[in-house]
RNA sequence: GGUUUCGUGGCCGAGUGGCUAGGCAGAGGUCUGCAAAACCUUUUACAGCGGUUCGAAUCCGCUCGAAACCUCCA
């Protein structure tokens, strides 16, 4: 059995996971801004780390996991206009900064459930930790890192440098970024370009606010999650996660104002998510390029040919291993849904198989032992045991897909009887539905997308098929391809089988 | 411009020194009243050029191309 390697973005090497706490696992991901409407871009990291915490889960860890949700708004321009993204549009909408913030959480919620992502423990908002900001930000003050200009708050980054390795996440040094840093228009109140802010004053068309020592503003983006994550995590966890776009400069200035207040970097493995691009670019607001996950869903976008279910789209980012890139287009969502079919198909099959008899005194000294094919039996057992090899290795989702993919032909075999029934051992059967259980659904987070189909409809199905195979008994195909024929339309899909039996799904 | 990463067959994507990845699509076959599914077989690969090595898609160098970050971004 192999032990769980995870690639730590912050050493920048396959790392044995250690859990500070043995037993028990602190995570933080940066959860979304509900300023907007979430894309298939965000789906990535939530679907990402939604299985790397059912994996952890799985593994036996107790575990804390916590999202934000970033209701408080950032800088669209730093350092000219200081503008609240949130309280901006909520102009335009003419609508309540906080109903706006609801209006996105709800969606966003409502999406996350669509992909059968767990809840976090703890899901806690900016607006609600502005108190927890103001007395980090004090803190970085009184430590000498930050400065206080015109009722603002910077962090200063060059101070911090020289005394701690400032970059070591993103790989930056702070030359480089100081020549490389692009112009910004206009007067900066900043002492040098990189430092960032921790606190903005208000400007006063500006709706959200709050009251500071500083006087009344609103917080820095960076320093959310440094509050939060200490508040739920303490002042070292686990793991930090997010999409790679968020390594520089967020989670950088998170390391930067954590290791002041809590002389701690904050977390010991840092996972990043790559990118979901389309067209060889990344999906974002400022490519104009982005599809909505209402519009994934719907198939209301004129880049989408079709709708995509919620499963065919987790099933899409599952294939891929998360620190890759992943290209859309309606080819490869086509693909996944067809795979995804095959695969889920399969695995209803295989548990309608007569598994092994429970044994209260203990498994039989040699389960191959009763397989009629004990070659393909060991095949078979080495394969499942791998899943947790492939998974271990830095969450190798698509090795672990692959597997199961190879293991498809033999359930169907097992079924149609071109393997004999007895090939397997009672054991080794078993031992398949189990992992198949754990794998998809309890780790990959799949489910069968018509699990909560209708017991009525169903039973209405059941009865057509009924009479149509009276109807082919008759050799009236007239009557039976009607039927056949008439369900299709429908989407109720029936097939023969050589034995007579015949089964239906809908598509 | 700087930093980093990547370039795999018709498409999507694993693999990181030797052994079939996998999915989708295509072809042939088996089965079948027909169809679908399933099963079996199968075509098309590792950007280019050099180097290291018994052996490289995998390591090194160069060239070309792409992306991400450097600005809000999952």
């Amino acid at each position: 059995m192999s032990v769980l390697k995870v690639h730590n973005n912050y050493t920048r090497q396959k790392e044995i996971f250690t859990p500070i706490t043995p037993g028990h696992v602190g995570m933080y991901v940066c959860g979304p801004t509900v300023s907007g409407e979430s894309h298939l871009g965000h789906a990535r990291p939530f679907i990402t780390f939604d299985f790397i915490y059912r994996y952890l889960l799985h593994l036996g860890y107790k575990v804390r996991y916590v999202r934000n949700i970033t209701d408080a708004g950032h800088f669209e321009e730093e350092g000219r206009e200081a503008e609240d993204k949130i309280s901006n549009k909520a102009v335009l909408e003419k609508l309540e900064p906080m109903e706006l913030v609801q209006k996105y959480t709800n969606l966003f919620h409502w999406a996350m459930r669509q992909f059968n992502n767990l809840d976090p423990s703890i899901e806690p908002t900016a607006t609600g930790h502005i108190v927890e900001q103001i007395g980090m930000i004090q803190q970085i003050i009184d430590a000498g890192y930050g400065y206080v200009i015109n009722g603002s708050v910077y962090f200063d980054v060059k101070k911090y440098a020289a005394h701690y390795p400032y970059g070591k996440l993103s790989g930056r040094i702070l030359d480089d970024l100081l020549e490389t840093t692009r112009d910004l228009d206009g007067q900066d109140e900043k002492h040098n370009r990189q430092d960032f802010a921790l606190w903005k004053a208000a400007p006063p068309e500006h709706i959200m606010r709050w009251q500071s020592p500083w006087g009344e503003g609103f917080p820095g983006w960076h320093i959310e999650c440094s509050a939060m994550s200490t508040k739920y995590l303490g002042v070292e966890f686990d793991i930090h996660g997010g999409g790679m776009d968020l390594q520089f400069p967020h989670h950088e200035s998170e390391i930067a104002q954590s290791t002041i207040c809590n002389k701690h970097v904050p977390a010991r493995y840092w996972l990043h998510n790559n990118m979901i691009t389309i067209n060889g670019k990344k999906m974002g607001k400022s490519y104009g390029n982005v599809i909505r996950l209402t519009e994934m869903f719907s198939g209301n976008n004129p880049m989408l040919q079709q709708a995509y279910s919620p499963m065919t789209i987790r099933f899409f980012i599952l294939q891929t291993h998360y620190r890759s890139t992943l290209d859309f287009s309606n080819e490869a969502l086509q693909a996944a849904e067809k795979g995804l079919k095959r695969l889920w198909e399969a695995y209803e099959l295989l548990k309608k198989f007569a598994s092994a008899p429970a044994d209260p005194a203990g498994a039989p000294a040699d389960p191959a032992s009763t397989a009629a094919d004990p070659t393909l039996d060991d095949k078979v057992r080495r394969q499942l045991t791998s899943l947790d090899d492939f998974m271990n290795d830095d969450f190798n989702t698509a090795k672990v897909l692959a597997t199961l993919f190879d293991l498809v032909p033999v359930i169907n075999s097992l079924k149609s009887g071109h393997i004999a029934p007895d090939a397997l051992s009672p054991a080794t059967i078993g031992m398949m539905k189990k992992y198949f259980t754990d794998y998809l659904e309890n780790i990959l987070g799949l489910k069968g997308e018509f699990a909560d189909e209708d017991h009525k409809l169903t039973g209405v199905v059941e009865l057509l098929i009924d009479i149509r195979r009276d109807a082919r008994t008759r050799k009236d195909y007239a009557t039976s391809d009607k039927i056949r024929n008439q369900l299709s339309q429908l989407g109720i899909v029936l097939k023969d089988e050589k034995d007579g039996g015949i089964s239906y799904s809908f598509s």
